[in-house]
DNA sequence: TGCCAGGCCCTCTTTAGGGCCTT
């Protein structure tokens, strides 16, 4: 049942019946419960299985960033600068979300950022976090690791732009969770019974990706 | 100067510990 009601929501995406946010963060370091504020977003919107919205904005935190983000990054002090607040961008994020479902890797991070600096601004979105690290693990367990940058080269996934910038990670992200889509398919095709990615699932990643699923 | 978190998941497990992943 799991496995059909899957099937039937990858078909969702590949048709474009539903579309989906894909999302990633910078930050000024791990923990928004320590202090920590968000200086970047990006996120691609999917529709039909292809990228049709972006959304990039550098944002201030109202302080210095650290030199390991500057390294980390690539994004200097002086370009948060000139940036907008983080609650004006924020707001605009939580518009061009709308009712979308949200998907980023390692969803657990990105969830804590968006969830603390919308809080701050009075705002919420509706949708459901999946994320595409919980399902690689599960579904890629000959990759040499799981990291983003690894998945992407280990799928041949071709890209011209720089690892930890927000838009090119989301960007990665939304064409790593299509091929995701495509392989989970693929082996569905392949067996007599439908992979069903939700019942390989651990309870806590099951919670979350059926939530997901079962909104499509 | 060095460190800071949290969730998932495996195992030498479940009355726990540690690696991975994100910035």
């Amino acid at each position: 049942m799991a496995g059909l009601r899957l099937f039937r929501q990858e078909y969702a995406v590949q048709s474009g019946a539903e579309s989906v946010v894909v999302l990633d963060f910078e930050t000024t370091g791990l923990s928004p419960d320590n202090g920590d504020r968000a200086i970047e977003i990006g996120a691609v919107r999917l529709q039909n299985g292809i990228i049709t919205e972006r959304f990039q904005q550098l944002m201030d935190p109202g302080r210095r960033i650290s030199p390991f983000i500057e390294d980390y990054t690539g994004i200097t002090n002086a370009m948060l600068a000139d940036a907008a607040p983080v609650s004006t961008v924020m707001a605009d994020f939580a518009d061009f979300i709308g009712d979308d479902n949200l998907v980023a890797h390692n969803a657990s991070f990105d969830k804590r950022f968006l969830d603390a600096e919308l809080a701050r601004i009075s705002r919420s979105y509706p949708g459901a976090f999946a994320c595409s690290l919980l399902v690689s693990r599960r579904l890629y367990q000959d990759s040499p690791d799981h990291k983003l940058g690894t998945l992407v080269r280990w799928k041949n996934i071709a890209g011209e732009g720089n690892f930890h910038r927000a838009l090119y990670d989301a960007e990665m992200t939304a064409y790593l969770w299509l091929a995701m889509l495509e392989d989970i398919r693929e082996q569905s095709r392949l067996s007599d019974v439908p992979f069903d990615l939700v019942t390989q699932l651990s309870k806590t990643a099951k919670k979350s990706v059926g939530s997901f699923f079962s909104r499509w």
